[in-house]
Parts: C-alpha cells; sequence; structure tokens
DNA sequence: CTTTGTGCAAATTCTTTGCACCAAA
DNA sequence: TTTGGTGCAAAGAATTTGCACAAAG
C-alpha cells in the first residue's frame, strides 16, 4: 500500500501541485493498478470525498497525461482508461469482460519505434485481445 | 479505382448480401484506405445517396466487422475508424491532425501472440503515435 | 489581492435503440 | 408473406465547456 506522501512526491517530480483531490486520484491509480476508467475512480473516491466532481477527476486526469505521470490507454473503444506503470509493457483486454490486463516480459525490441521519414513517433501501444480464462469459464 | 463488381464480390466471400447501401460503404473503403470514421462515410456517400440515414453506416459496419470484412481499430479516441486492409500491419496516428497512416514492412515477429495460460489472445493492434511531417512543417 | 483549482449545470459528440416502413426472396 | 434491411427520431453514455465560487500563496 503506498501513501499519500509518496503521491505527494510523485506529483511534486512532475510538477503536479498536490491539491487534495489530485493527491487523492493519485493514491488511488498508485494503488489500484487495474486500469480505471474515469467513472471507476470518481465512484471509488467518492464515498470518502462526497463533494468530489467528476469534472475534476477529468482536470485532474488530463494534467497527469500532460506531465507524463500517466498514460492514457486508447484499448477500450467505450472509455479512456489510465495506467501509472509508464514503462514498456503491453496490454491485454478481455472482449467478454472489458477488464484490462498488463503484459510484462515482452522482447523489448517490439516497443522500438520504426524509423520512417514520414513520422516523428514518440509513443508505442501494443494491445492484444481476446478472452480471458475466467470469461472462458476455467 | 475498384468496381462495384468487386465490392460484390468481396461481400459475398463474407457472406454478406451486398445491399445498394453495403455496396457503397465497401465501395468507399475500398478506394479511400484513409481509415475512415463513420461521419466521414457518412459524409462522403450522402451527395450520391441522399437518403441514406447515418443508422445504416453504423448497422453496415458493424456487420462488416462481424464477419471479418474490414477491422475496427481502436487508436483515436475520438470515434472508431474502419480498415478494409486486415493483413498484419501497424498504425501511427498524428497527435495533431489526427491523421491515421499505414506502416507496413514490419517485422512478422511484432505481430505474434505471446502465449499466455491466462488469455486466449486473437487480435493484436499495434499503434504508434507521435506528429507527421506535414504537422511538422516539412 | 491574484492566481489556480474545484464543482455544478448545460452543452456537445458519438453511438445505440425502438419502431415503422420498404424491399427482396 | 415472411424475413431481413433501412432510416427516422429519441435515448443513452462519455466527455467538454462556461462560469461562479473556494483555496492557496
Amino acid at each position: 500500500m503506498l501513501t499519500t506522501l509518496e503521491s505527494h512526491k510523485y506529483l511534486r517530480q512532475h510538477s503536479i501541485k498536490p491539491s487534495v483531490q489530485r493527491t487523492a486520484v493519485m493514491d488511488y491509480l498508485m494503488n489500484n493498478r487495474t486500469h480505471p476508467t474515469i467513472d471507476e475512480i470518481y465512484l471509488a473516491l467518492c464515498p470518502n470525498m462526497p463533494t468530489l466532481s467528476k469534472t475534476t477527476v477529468y482536470n485532474t486526469l488530463d494534467i497527469f497525461v500532460e506531465r507524463g505521470a500517466v498514460r492514457a490507454l486508447v484499448i477500450d473503444e467505450k472509455n479512456a482508461r489510465y495506467d501509472i506503470d509508464v514503462s514498456a509493457h503491453a496490454h491485454f483486454i478481455c472482449r467478454s469482460c472489458g477488464k484490462v490486463h498488463d503484459i510484462f516480459n515482452l522482447k523489448s525490441e517490439l516497443f522500438e519505434f520504426p524509423k520512417l521519414s514520414r513520422f516523428s513517433i514518440n509513443a508505442v501501444e501494443i494491445s492484444y485481445s481476446g478472452i480471458c480464462d475466467k470469461c472462458k469459464g476455467n
């Protein structure tokens, strides 16, 4: 369980002022590495922060992404999802339950950018999809 | 320029009845390999098919994807995009203009599925992002 | 004070749904 | 006829915007 102090430190490293709301969102992301949606974050924090607004959650994640503190995933056609782990790893989304899982330990070559004169590439996203074991009934 | 006859043939190969609307959408996809959105397809076909509805474009693409005739891309957080080329290739999206480009000739290993006991993987999507040369001003 | 952050409500955008009508087999 | 396809209008869901108020320095 990571603490609020660690969230503060991480936010400051990314030049983000640690307000109560921002710290709460960062704490949540650090402790729930499930690639949550805005709604999931909002609903999880609401009980302890009844005045929190969804707009603030949107604003907060926009800043986090802009400052490189979190990665926005484009893998789920329904909602944006957010990942606190910005290191090179891939994702798997289950077409049945919609859950997104991390895939680590892939060859590092997979994450290299092809050298193309037409584009300046600065990010890559590798997304696998299929059915997870839970949904297959094993 | 591919013809309506070729669209018919391709639709039949995928067990899709070639209605006037479906053929028009397929013709458009075959001749405009720009990963169009629903709206782009709809607006492009409207002049020649004033009675066309956007619902039909949605229905049509749902069937195409379901039957494996086109690929739905999850790369643009704003809209679904569709690709008639279902072979193994990657995409690049420009963060400035939003255009999606194909990247061919990558190593085939990139498109192999990792063997993981937890998931049954049946698709992979590799998406690069950055800035295209036009937007950089070259 | 002055700047920055928060939160409500309304607006916008993309997509889906319900249902009536049309068309083909 | 019966089934499947089309299209309108309405509904739904995710996100963005405008603005007033609160908080921090």
